[in-house]
DNA sequence: TTGTTCCTGTCACGAAGCTGTCATGCCGAC
DNA sequence: GTCGGCATGACAGCTTCGTGACAGGAACAA
């Protein structure tokens, strides 16, 4: 799962940040309006992080100009400010979720998680596939009820993957969900050895992950 | 995706293409604007890459007749210059995004997707075919419910043969949206093979390839 | 600080399978 | 019948992928 954080102050940014990629989330920050235009420009994102004031102008007319564009990337608005006001406009102008500040890490996750949750039209924080099941929220999974122990690439790796059941994903999109701009040195060999590593824990069970020559790797149940 | 590169140093130009192709993208080279409308007239692109500086001209004027001629193909401009005003005439001219010189590989890259992505989020992503179902967005296809697993070049040309669904396209049209101006080496027979690739794929069920000797193949129903 | 452990990513080589050529045979047009 | 265009099996080359071994480094404990 990758994220663009839009805010002005750095230091707050950063310790969100650094506690999301604990968490296998690879996040990207602007610190303005340019910075989160050129961002969206070049990448897509499962969610954006927006602050109500920047810099170079307000949240709102990055968040509308967005919207006019077409684009349904779930955003989460932050704000100083909690007045109802505020909050409905936000929504009006097309945020999903809206959050004062100060804000605990906790609950900024958790609505993260909530919002690319129902982009993916997922109405259960509990997903099933065989004798897997992958749960979201603590990016935890089991495997025939036996827990299943998975670092923060593997678990990120098979997020994405779970997220996209069914299709096809290229190297590229998984490598683009895995790594940030600043992650410039890794080789895309890097997907092909996690994927390996996923195959190796799910080996013996009913899950398994196809390659389409070309095109792309694909989670499913074998035959 | 075949896309178009219009740029007259052809070293940089040459490094570029041979990176994209290697992801799989197809790209013709044109160093002058003459060669550009040349290339335009005979084949249909989806993006193009434009160089402000030009032997023959601007790029800028390029764009503007082919915007002229309701050509809506995603233009990418690059340019030495990273002025305000270049940047903006650039994007009112009709460009949809602006990269500066130097630039990174898979910057460019990100932004090619990106605006192919974009392009195609316009357009619908589930066509039928009896019990044919193609997904365009990620060239996908699924037959009487079970999934075809289709190589690079197989989705290509099914890709191209729906989209023109009901009429008959001959083998040297059909080459051209497969194979760049660099692939000269490859034979026209190639195209008969993966028409037999694909009816061997599709056989027993209602979809079939027809030939029409001397003109081409349609794709349709049995019968 | 030092040592340990485990995660992370690189490299290299072998395996798999996609791609396109060739050759041969078929089919329709005239 | 003859000819040109098309169909298709077999095969070689080459790209892409899989994976074991290993080094660097972060996290953590003593």
């Amino acid at each position: 799962m990758r994220i663009l954080m839009v805010e002005d102050a750095e230091d707050l940014a950063e310790g969100v940040i650094a506690q999301l990629s604990r968490t296998g989330i690879t996040c990207d920050l602007a610190t303005c309006i340019e910075d989160a235009q050129d961002c969206c420009a070049v990448q897509s994102y499962d969610a954006i992080i927006l602050d109500i004031n920047l810099p170079d102008g307000s949240g709102l007319s990055f968040l509308r100009d967005l919207r006019a564009g077409a684009d349904r990337t779930p955003v989460l608005m932050l704000t100083a400010l909690s007045a109802i006001d505020d909050r409905v406009e936000a929504l009006d102008r097309g945020a999903d979720d809206y959050l004062a500040k100060p804000f605990d890490q906790r609950e900024l996750e958790a609505r993260l998680r909530a919002l690319v949750r129902r982009e993916a039209d997922r109405k259960v924080d509990r997903v099933k596939l065989g004798t897997l099941t992958y749960m979201p929220s603590d990016r935890s999974a089991t495997l025939d009820g036996k827990r299943l122990d998975l670092t923060r690439r593997e678990a990120a790796l098979l997020d994405m993957l779970i997220r996209h059941q069914g299709q096809f994903l290229s190297k590229t999109r998984l490598y683009d969900s895995l790594y940030g701009f600043d992650d410039t040195d890794v080789g895309v060999n890097a997907i092909e050895l996690y994927i390996a590593r996923l195959r190796k824990k799910f080996s013996g069970s009913d899950v398994a992950i196809a390659t389409q020559r070309g095109v792309g790797y694909r989670i499913g149940l074998n035959d």
